[in-house]
DNA sequence: AGAATAAAAGACCTTTTTATCTTTTAATGC
DNA sequence: GCATTAAAAGATAAAAAGGTCTTTTATTCT
């Protein structure tokens, strides 16, 4: 389903909303040793993040990664499709040229059914909302 | 979710469940021109199904590749695994080194409702349930 | 201003996946 | 037995994904 960057990157982005904040933000360093990531991979994904404005940064002493108010109310689809594009949810399971309802695979149904559960989750909390969740439920991250 | 060559042996799978028998034997350039893949990766994976017994095949002039009554009877999810290998459906969809219910991730429920929502259809079907189905619903593969 | 810090950017490298081509082996029909 | 056919096997190559390292740029603090 998803890219294993995309998986750092929705990972990294649950930690960065946990544990970062405006006034206390988080290198490179302590979020790959946190989340067990190879840390210049995650750098390259964390800069792409910041350049599409999901996450926020400043370089310098005392910079780092953080989310805005505004980066934590988007949504973690966001985050997914930036990295790994925009067909991940609109792709056929069994990889015909097209997934429609009028020419269905044999998984079509089932298939969307899924993926309209994961949609539920990641786009129908914002990123905030999830992270409140992993808190509250314990969740691994 | 599966990678390139699983999707292209399911769906030779059930194009030879379709089109083929043990008296109508389908040469490799036939499903691959069908099918709209490259022939010579077709081939490899067919190789690797046949020597897990998974399709069946006879070389020589009106040799090929066809599926026994015993090959019928299996499900896909035999051809999915020897494939894709047997963690395919079990394995955290955000990458955590175990998939748990002790230690689940935020995405860990719906993600498991969709994998056995699939498992369903591809282990709760034998491979010729799920090519009657094909035809009936004039399904695309 | 200058030293220190940390992200940004870019150049590489490695592994895995996907794909192609060639040679060998087995079956068939004459 | 020989020619033909088609899969099996093996060797190679191209592309994509995953990962590392180095240099540059911006920021902070002294
Ligand atoms: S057509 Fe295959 S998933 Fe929609
Ligand atoms: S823990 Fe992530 S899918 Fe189960």
């Amino acid at each position: 389903m998803f890219s294993k960057s995309c998986k750092y990157a929705m990972r990294a982005v649950l930690f960065l909303a946990l544990n970062s904040s405006p006034k206390k933000k988080l290198g490179v360093n302590q979020i790959a040793e946190e989340l067990d990531v190879p840390k210049h991979f995650l750098a390259k994904i964390l800069q792409q993040l910041s350049r599409n404005l999901l996450i926020s940064s400043t370089k310098g002493p005392s910079g780092g990664f953080f989310l805005s108010e505004e980066n934590l109310n988007t949504s973690l689809r966001k985050v997914v499709e930036t990295i790994d594009g925009p067909e991940v949810f609109n792709s056929c399971i069994l990889g015909l040229p097209v997934c429609s309802f009028e020419n269905p695979c044999p998984l079509h149904f089932k298939a969307i059914e899924y993926r309209n559960g994961l949609l539920e989750v990641i786009e129908g909390n914002s990123i905030k909302e999830l992270a409140i969740r992993v808190k509250e439920k314990k969740l691994t991250i």
